[in-house]
DNA sequence: TTGTCTGCAAACACTTTGCACTTTT
DNA sequence: AAAAGTGCAAAGTGTTTGCAGACAA
């Protein structure tokens, strides 16, 4: 199964292990477990613990976010920092998770049964908006065989500025890396 | 920091002096020293000698790399890291080059006097490839009029193996953040 | 002269790693 | 018991910043 050389999952591409939609009717935490079994990794209290809080909250989030979360919580739900990006990675590879970088830190949406989508992006206040296009998909795959090239996937974000802002006509204009 | 972080110009957004396609005659060398004029900045030898270095390498390139460059170059043509990285802040700013980032780096390319394009990127060995597509821009558009939107600009990239790789069959297959 | 630039070294933000100890299996 | 995981502290990257001396305007 596990073909793909296990790269720290820089990758926002799913492995051979995600790309079987197996099973749409697991939880996120079951298809994780099965992910760990999987690849002869165990399931300990703080995998456990990343995975359900992560699924409980469908927002765009980035590790040091996650990080200062889980330190809230009551209970002795922690982890370390390092555990917490090891997790993450993990979360990519098993196909929970897309990773994106944006403002130079690396930014997680949900990605297990959730449609393919791209995003617009206010640069003034950084919210992100999905959206999703069937032409763009027509026009990836459309490009990539003109170039003899195998799209594995695409990201395609859109900067400007959001609604809200324009209305609110802020003074505080700026634009971040993408 | 203060309000809003002044980031160094990580847009790859040109900004409203970029915006104005004044005098497309102009030569980068040209455009840059109007650029400093205009904002009270000075025509530095390090200035004059990066925006020359620049311009007559036409690839895409990181910062680290232009100053590898620029040390091996015969003449004293040297310019420190900080004045490379800030030199180069300027040239976005100025409308010559564009950034983004990919694999956790910034990477330029040429803006000025270069049609719109976006990009092919191999995931084996990171490559860019430049294609361009008016269909994309009419969904950009769409898509962000739809959400009342102001769209400003776009990146699109399609993640996947090249022609080259795919033949070659490399083994090193890894893939990397985008 | 006057205020901007440069280069150095140090600081930075985010992320990863080495290693001894703890847990899961 | 054996193997994998955790947390700590430290190391990395790529990039930015404070500051004193160097230089355009």
């Amino acid at each position: 199964m596990a073909t793909v050389p296990a790269v720290a999952s820089d990758n926002f591409i799913p492995d051979d292990f995600a790309l079987n939609k197996v099973d749409v009717a697991m939880t996120p935490q079951e298809r994780f477990a099965e992910f760990l079994q999987t690849r002869g990794k165990r399931s300990t209290r703080q995998r456990q613990m990343i995975v359900e809080h992560v699924s409980g909250h469908h927002e765009h989030f980035d590790a040091e976010q996650l990080l200062a979360e889980l330190r809230s919580t009551p209970e002795g739900a922690r982890a370390s920092r390092p555990t917490v990006y090891r997790t993450l990675t993990e979360m990519v590879e098993a196909g929970l998770l897309k990773k994106m970088v944006l403002g130079g830190r690396a930014i997680y949406e949900h990605d297990y049964g959730y449609p393919q989508h791209d995003h617009l992006y206010c640069t003034s206040c950084h919210s992100l908006i999905e959206f999703s296009s069937d032409e763009l998909t027509r026009i990836r795959d459309a490009v990539a065989s003109q170039h003899h090239f195998r799209a594995q996937s695409h990201r395609l974000i859109i900067a400007g500025i959001c609604a809200h802002c324009r209305s609110t006509r802020s003074k505080s204009r700026h634009q971040d890396r993408v």
